[in-house]
DNA sequence: CCCATTAATCGTAATATTGCAATTAATAAA
DNA sequence: TTTATTAATTGCAATATTACGATTAATGGG
């Protein structure tokens, strides 16, 4: 099939699964981080910084702008690009929430 | 291609999201919040709790004990799985690191 | 207007994922 | 030993993902 059965699913557990799998393949963790690390916009420097075709990375950068992580804003020729603080913020509140699960007494093996 | 790049990312990034790939699918999530929310181990009733299929079920299961997230146990004819509580806090830490990120002046646009 | 630069889109090939029916393996019960 | 129960495995169809070459906007500079 290849298509998940999200109808079956509750709508919280459909909303960790897609920012989970945004975050799934390496290419989308590193722009974040380089995203991150510059403390101000990046343009197509990803393209060089990130060693992969530029169509590549336009692809994954419409991702996370799909889910709202990151903006994007047109400077010229150029487009520069950013984090989303407050839906990043959004979205580490529901993944902790699921990540920060109570730990005691889960184990019986 | 259908396959990522891996080997021009850094061991922590392809870390981080293998991570995130496993809870990129809400029945693996759902699967995780039952283990926690019964505090104890499970067995097959994971298929009756969520709508799935016996072999689906246990393919995802694969996943998660792949990645060490989830432990199982033989007992009689049936299987107990319950949260791998040393891995999982293991993990939490890694996308902590990722998650938390410093979010002053990161925003341009 | 023409050309260079930059990024998005399109098309496509290779591979991965999801889901299930059918089967197999493993154990328990009778 | 036979039978029932449970879960893993196999095989396969449908769909999704990843990556990139080629092309197409879109803007700026001359």
């Amino acid at each position: 099939m290849g298509l998940a059965k999200t109808e079956i699913f509750t709508d919280k557990q459909n909303e960790i699964s897609q920012y989970a799998k945004v975050f799934g393949h390496p290419a989308r963790v590193a722009i974040l981080q380089y995203l991150f690390k510059l403390n101000a916009c990046v343009c197509g420097d990803l393209v060089d910084e990130i060693g992969l075709a530029q169509p590549t990375i336009s692809q994954h950068l419409k991702e996370l702008k799909h889910l709202g992580l990151i903006k994007g804003n047109v400077e010229g020729t150029s487009v520069c690009y950013c984090i989303d603080v407050g839906n990043w913020t959004k979205m580490k509140k529901v993944m902790s929430e699921f990540l920060d699960q109570d730990l005691d007494k889960k184990e019986c093996c």
